[in-house]
Parts: structure tokens; C-alpha cells; sequence
DNA sequence: GCAAAAGTGTTCGAGGTACACCCATGC
DNA sequence: GCATGGGTGTACCTCGAACACTTTTGC
């Protein structure tokens, strides 16, 4: 059996982050043809050696310079013309991000790299404006059913935070006390002796998710569900 | 820019299929090295100009002759070393069939071709255990938020197949009034003025499960859940 | 003292869970 | 008439949804 097959493989990652009460991801501005100068997911192809988590890594690096705090594959993308060029496959992963890596910069495969909320995205290169739609509505699948939100905020949050994440990324209003007494009952947030104001208001208590703490509770069998 | 990638691109099928109140799957014995002889999942190399899923449709046809009623992708597997010959990704998908499908019959590419329990299979080839790890869970997963345990029924069958699947599948006693309380509540069935015994005990209605009717609900913003 | 956000409890209703007995048929 | 599976109703309790006022700070 002779095997002649000449589809490449890449790797395409939806970066997600949360500031100002938006959600944003992550585009870069290409350089090369085809597409030139226009926007992207940051991606691009594996190479013979690396596991495909690796190659996501590794192009996030070369095209920008967040720090990931999750990874995980999205969906396989894989019609016959989707690349102008030649076949090829992109398997697509997404990703979340902290506030505190939303510093960015070009590197050296991109022209630009920006934030863009996701209710105002350009046109797209690609078919990546249809993987970006898979990203999303995943991304709100998972939110209901683990802690993922988490890996949007900082390691110490308000309590507020974590409530206005949900309503923006799920685009519905959240009655304060009912969120907060069901999300607090899990037991997986410590809830610190400092406080933050944001000049107006009172000020709030921090919080801290207790990831340990989840992956025990996992084992024995509970069950994340907002 | 050059791109110089000796990757292939494979698909592979975990097909379940439900019969004698047991969950099965589909497994095909390999003409050919490597692991020639050994039991693995149908599959094969994508062609340069076919998209991924009619790849698996087209393997299927290729190895065995099962009628798949329910396929979906699954998730890609690209470890460097999964395969021993060369760097290969495999995008794998999951699909149903219904029991009026069962008939098999090993084809051109495969010596033999057999159904087997998911509670005893045997070794398998590549990582293709991983696979259907991923796959049962999956299914497992669906099964309670969507309709897709009907894919693995005929056009009409009893309550209490419908009910055993679940607690098959699940693998938990489930309570059989409140089951039928729930489900039937959905209006998603059609109750059908037929009867069939299996020759003891009492003989029973027949059910069809109403897809339009689910598209419908769907879109008003039905979830369906189990 | 007023504007702004944080923090907190109770009531109600729907839906999930537990549970046991009669029915129709074949042998 | 007995064995086998099919079909049904009720009581309780849990949990989700709705809902408004007080507190702490900055100005």
C-alpha cells in the first residue's frame, strides 16, 4: 500500500481574554501571503517532531508573547479549500489568558498583534471567523460545567469579577445573591483578608480559587454546574 | 516561506452500535503491518481532495459495510511517535448505527471485521484504546444532552429498550416511572398504536422518537436533558 | 449627605426522587 | 395459576428563581 498524500497540518489557536468587562481575543495581522496584511488566528504549521499542544506553543511564542493559562483542542478543521494554497488540516485549540499577560507584541511572524472584543471582530482570514464562532460557543458550554472562568482573572479577584465574567461571557443578567450563594457553597473559593476599591463604592473582599481543592472534589465526584 | 512537513493525515471511526442490552463497537483486524493481524479501528488516509468526513465514510465503506445513522467528530491525536512507520495525525470521529445495520462483512481492506463488546475488547492497535476511552465518555457525556441515544434504536422500539440503553450505557439503575414520566414529557415521542412481545410478560407499545419535532423545540430554546 | 458598589435572607413553586401495586400475556 | 415484563400515581424534599434593603466607602 502506497501512501501519496500531500495535506499539511497546522495549528490555530483562539486566545481569549476578559478586561473591561469584555471578552477579547487574541488576532494577529499577517505578514505573508495569502491574506497578506490581513487578520488571523495565531497559528501556523507542525512541525515533524512536535506533539501538536507543542507547535500551538510554540507559534503563540514566535507570533506574540502571552502567557497561556489553559490549552485545550478545539475542533479539526479539514475542507478541501479552505487553504488557498494547498490542503490543509488545522486542528484548532483555544485558550485563556490572565489579565496580567494581556501585554503583548508582535514577534517575528506577524505584522501586528491585537485585542479585539469579540463583538467587534474584523474580517478573517481563512475559515477562522467560523472556528472563532466553535471557540465561543464552547467556551459557554464550559463555563456552565467547570471552573474554567477562573483561568480569565487574576489569581486574586473581586467576587464581582467572577459575577460580571459570567453575565458578560453568557450575555444574560445574574441575580447577585442567588450566583453568589450557589458559587460560594462549593467551597472552592478562599476568601481573603484584603480588600480592593475601585475608588467608588465600598470595598470588596478578594478572592482566591482553590484549584487543589476542585481536582479533590472532582475525584470524589462533584459536579461544577452554574 | 518553505514548508517542508512529512505529516499524513489519517481519520479513524469508533462505531457503537447497541444490541442484546450491551453497548458494542466496531473493530477491524488489519491485513497489513504494522500490527498486522492486531485488531484496530476502521480508518484510513485522507485523500488530498476529500474532505475529512467523506474519508470516514469512504474507509467504512472500504473495510466493513455498516449504514452509519449519527457521526461526529470526536478529537485529533497527534502524538509524533503514535504511529511506528511515520508521523501521522489522526482526526477521530464517532458514529451510531442502528441495529437493522449490524450486518457486517470484513471488505477489501480488512481480513476480518467484528462487533465487539466495549466491556471486553480486545489489544488494539496504535493508541486506538485512548481513542475509545475518549469516545465512551463522549458518549457517555451526549447521551444525557442530546437525543443521540435514539441513533442507536430502530425507527420504532420500546420504552424499556430506550430505558435500558440509558441504564446500559450510563452504567447506573435508573427508576423506570420517573424515566418514562420525564421523557415522555418532552413530547418527543410518538407513541404508536403497535404492540410487540419478546414472548414473555406482557407486550408493549411501540415508540418513535419525533426528530422534526426536536428541531423545532430546539430552536425555541428547548435543552433537552437526562 | 449622596452616589456607588458590596453584602445579605426569605418565600415560593417546580421538579427530582423515592417508592409498590395491578395488568396483560405465554406457558 | 404462575412467571415475566409493562404500565401507572403520590408524597416529600431539594434547589432554583424572584425579590429589596442595609452597609461601607469616596467625594
Amino acid at each position: 500500500m502506497t501512501i501519496h498524500q500531500t495535506i499539511k497540518v497546522a495549528v490555530d489557536a483562539v486566545v481569549f481574554g476578559y478586561r473591561n468587562q469584555a471578552l477579547h481575543l487574541l488576532l494577529i495581522q499577517r505578514k505573508l501571503e495569502p491574506y497578506q496584511g490581513g487578520w488571523a488566528l495565531p497559528g501556523g504549521f507542525v512541525l515533524d517532531n512536535e506533539s501538536l499542544e507543542a507547535a500551538v506553543h510554540r507559534e503563540l511564542s514566535e507570533e506574540t508573547n502571552v502567557t497561556i493559562n489553559y490549552l485545550e483542542q478545539l475542533y479539526t478543521f479539514g475542507q478541501p479549500n479552505r487553504d488557498p494554497r494547498f490542503r490543509t488540516v488545522a486542528v484548532a485549540y483555544y485558550a485563556l489568558v490572565k489579565p496580567e499577560a494581556f501585554a503583548i507584541a508582535a514577534s517575528t511572524d506577524a505584522d501586528d498583534v491585537r485585542w479585539f472584543d469579540v463583538r467587534d471582530l474584523p474580517d478573517l482570514a481563512f475559515d477562522h471567523a467560523e472556528i472563532i464562532q466553535h471557540a465561543l460557543q464552547r467556551l459557554r458550554g464550559k463555563l456552565r460545567y467547570e471552573p474554567v472562568g477562573f483561568g480569565l482573572l487574576s489569581e486574586k479577584f473581586l467576587f464581582s469579577d467572577f459575577e460580571k465574567l459570567y453575565a458578560t461571557i453568557l450575555d444574560k443578567p445574574i441575580d447577585r445573591r442567588n450566583f453568589r450563594k450557589k458559587v460560594l457553597s462549593f467551597g472552592l473559593l478562599t476568601e481573603l483578608n484584603e480588600k480592593r476599591s475601585d475608588g467608588k463604592g465600598r470595598p470588596a473582599n478578594l478572592f482566591q480559587f482553590n484549584e487543589d481543592q476542585y481536582f479533590k472534589m472532582k475525584e470524589r465526584g462533584f459536579y461544577f454546574e452554574l
